[in-house]
DNA sequence: CGACTCCTTGAAATTGGTTTTCAATTTAAC
DNA sequence: GTTAAATTGAAAACCAATTTCAAGGAGTCG
């Protein structure tokens, strides 16, 4: 079984949670999905092939994956909080695409070092940060003309 | 006469828009108080001297600030758009304190130099970015014990 | 100064994403 | 199985942001 899985239920009974076929549902389909999701982008997804599920119920799972970890909320100003798996690899930033919403991850060790920096100049303990650039990918720059 | 309030009286003009009494008092209140302001903050603010403004006006005057750039609009990710004055500083980018809510703000050629390389690296052209660190400004680090 | 046009205003309604409520159902432990 | 507690889905509530609309105001032209 996917490490994953096993974190989620670990959690779910370590909390007094309970295991349900909902939720089963939920994380497959979210662990097969691409990245930032939103609620009702996976929500739809799911209606497909279970169209009993209820948006709640997504919206609440969704919650305990970023509370249990093997999620993160995003939010890149579209109004939607967004969800992706959290991999086994580092923290990243994104590259997001004004034109089209794709959106590039980058890990930049450059970049982080000089934040903590700052954060020491400024006696400023980090908990976390984000780092956002929006512009257009090279597939709209060549459009645009 | 302030050079914001003459940029925004010449924005006005040119987009056939009219000078009013409640956009001059909205204006002059916006330029008098602190940054980092949320439409509500300013609309409670004015109220105490002005009761008839509503907040429709404010959050319409908020907008127009922005769009003839004397004001830009962030988002700290609590819920609620908040709005600066811009300075004739250079962009910025903020530390902002989980605890009390803190605003410091910052610049870092270095981190804005890196910036710019992820983006060649993936041939993106970047718009505009935004860089948050959140965590415990010194103060509170110090309560916490 | 009017008269006229178009813009603006404030209150209230609407929107859209998020979050909560609640009665019925399901889970897990005994 | 019985039972207590958690979960579910539909609907309602929430809340910042945005729009609507009728009444009022600004600017223009004579
Ligand atoms: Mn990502
Ligand atoms: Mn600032
Ligand atoms: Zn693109
Ligand atoms: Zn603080």
């Amino acid at each position: 079984m996917g490490e994953k899985k096993q974190t989620f239920r670990d959690y779910l009974s370590q909390q007094g949670l309970k295991s349900t076929r909902q939720r089963e549902i939920i994380l497959d389909e979210f662990l097969r999905c691409d990245s930032h999701l939103s609620t009702e982008d996976l929500y739809l997804k799911l209606r497909k092939k279970h169209p009993g599920i209820g948006y709640a119920t997504v919206y609440r799972t969704l919650k305990i994956f970023s509370e249990c970890g093997i999620a993160e909320a995003r939010n890149f100003g579209d109004g939607q909080t967004r969800y992706e798996s959290t991999t086994c690899e580092e923290h990243h930033d994104h590259l997001i695409c004004k034109d089209c919403g794709a959106i590039i991850e980058f890990e930049d060790p450059g970049i982080e070092q000089l934040q903590e920096q700052v954060a020491r100049d400024h006696g400023f303990a980090i908990v976390s940060h984000r780092l956002e650039i929006f512009g257009l990918c090279a597939k709209c720059q060549n459009k645009e003309r």
